[in-house]
DNA sequence: TAAAAATACTCCATAGGTATTTTAT
DNA sequence: ATAAAATACCTATGGAGTATTTTTA
């Protein structure tokens, strides 16, 4: 059985004459005949009754003809399927972010960019930790990460760096360089050498870890870490309980916690948070590389805030 | 775009190695390779990733992959369905029958064994007159009829008589023969000379209304017709309400109505009520093929009640 | 009897086979 | 370096064309 008996046989109910349907079908008439009786001979049924004029449907025919019908339209439906798939318009897409990323106005913008352009892929989003995202990519849970540090060792994976952002300082409400407000003057990074950091736990974001003890140094000084949060957002919690300062996003103010105050920092060099987005290399997929395109695209014509010099 | 390719697909995709696609498939690998990529090519579409080792599926290959399986289910059920249909196991099936028919026990019996030998079928039943019943037959209203009188005209259609059965007098409960209660013993036809007749429609059932006619004659009277009654069970209601006395078929002995009183009939010739069932000529359908079959079947094999001579 | 389907045959397009090369890791 | 897919080319099955006969109401 091919398709072709199909198409034949439908044509030849339709036209209620083989001849017809042959010229219809642009051959000639024996061999559709042929088919015809192929189709019959295979299904082991009489399809048609043979009349001095023209042929009608059997039963039997008139019970295939609605189902050869609608096998048609099936696989025009899977043609259609595969195409829209295949160009990315269709399928699924599992998003990967760290806590502290969907502050930034970037990453819900983007995403919901996404949603629009592509109302046929299927969006989850997680949020992890940075080392988790990068096993959840490696394993295919997730297709595409927003993380805030670089990554060590990639394989197989790309991390696209896409912006960065200056970092606040996140103290307790009640300590002293609070008391000039929220939007006090920035502060040196070297007025900081008393206190005690709370940071994010190195081995789940190293980048960030670093750049601020590397900003510390700069600065003149070795900071001193009191504890190690899990999460960029928990961090702030462990400021509000009074157990240290944080460095922190600057896009993190937007979450107005109680008892956290915020301040800019001044001078050079400032430690500076990235955004990123990871995904496998070797990803051949279309919706993920709609995605990164997108992403990068966004990012490029993003508009860069005034940062503190 | 053929079966074939389809079917090429998905072995392929099974395997995950066209060389292996192809052995399973009982052919050789470079053909089998032509008609995937012919398959790509079609789609425009690039449904395998080559590896050394192999080939995987992509995303849309994926997605044709299901869409595939269940195209070729789909062919599998359309087959069986138009088989099954062939052979009358699927389909629709209208049986008319005129109001005194199914008291007849071998009606809801023949119709009750139809329906459990072929649960596939859709079965309908219409009650209605023997002359709309004929109409509706020649219009494909109607598929089968169980109808009471010989058709005088029945033009592509087959009527076959299933049984005969005697008939009875009903007459009103008041009337002086009903004395003898209702098993009291057989009367002579010629006892009713004196009476009214309420007499089934003619034009509804020729065959039924001469009978009575006849045997009336050969009794040595000619009978004086108060009513026609539309259908057989309405001449009880006339009867009851005390316009005359009605000849009808034994089985409405199983309808007792009040007011109406039934005896048997003695001496020959004897009216006697057929039972016919009235198919079209040209039916080809094997779901009426299977019923008439079984109706006749069933009627040749129908225990005779003890009639009276 | 007449129109249309079936048969008998012929041809050629293409599915499938054989030998070899190219590809991708 | 190697397994497997792609390419080149050949073969032959069977789908389609032509001429004719058979069927059916």
């Amino acid at each position: 059985m091919e398709l072709r008996h199909l198409r034949y046989f439908i044509a030849v109910a339709e036209e209620g004459h083989i001849t017809r349907a042959a010229e219809r079908l642009g051959m000639q008439q024996p061999p559709l005949s042929q088919q015809i009786r192929a189709l019959e001979r295979e299904l082991d049924v009489q399809l048609l009754r043979r009349l001095p004029r023209g042929v009608e449907l059997t039963e039997a025919g008139r019970a295939l003809l609605s189902d050869a019908r609608a096998i048609l339209a099936h696989i025009d439906h899977a043609f259609t399927t595969t195409r829209r798939t295949a160009r990315g318009e269709l399928g699924r897409l599992v998003v990967g972010f760290t806590s502290s990323a969907p502050f930034h106005p970037f990453v819900p913008r983007v995403i919901r960019a996404f949603r629009d352009g592509a109302p046929g892929i299927a969006l989850t989003l997680e949020e992890s930790g940075t080392t988790e995202l990068i096993e959840d990519l490696r394993h295919e849970r997730v297709d595409a990460a927003f993380i805030r540090t670089h990554v060590t060792d990639p394989a197989g994976l790309t991390v696209n760096p896409l912006l960065e952002e200056a970092m606040l300082l996140a103290l307790p409400a009640t300590h002293a360089f609070a008391a000039c407000g929220a939007d006090g003057l920035p502060l040196p990074l070297a007025a900081l050498a008393a206190e005690t950091f709370v940071v994010y736990r190195r081995h789940a974001g190293p980048g960030l870890y670093d750049a601020i003890i590397a900003a510390c140094h700069a600065a003149g000084f070795s900071p001193q870490v009191s504890q190690e949060a899990p999460r960029i957002v928990s961090t702030l919690n462990l400021v509000a309980a009074g157990l240290g300062v944080a460095l922190v996003p600057a896009s993190l103010r937007r979450m107005q916690m109680d008892g956290v105050a915020y301040r800019g920092l001044q001078g050079t060099p400032q430690p500076r948070a990235p955004l990123l987005l990871a995904t496998r290399r070797a990803d051949t997929s279309a919706v993920v590389r709609r995605f990164i395109d997108l992403v990068r695209q966004t990012a490029r014509t993003f508009p860069r805030p005034v940062l503190s010099v």
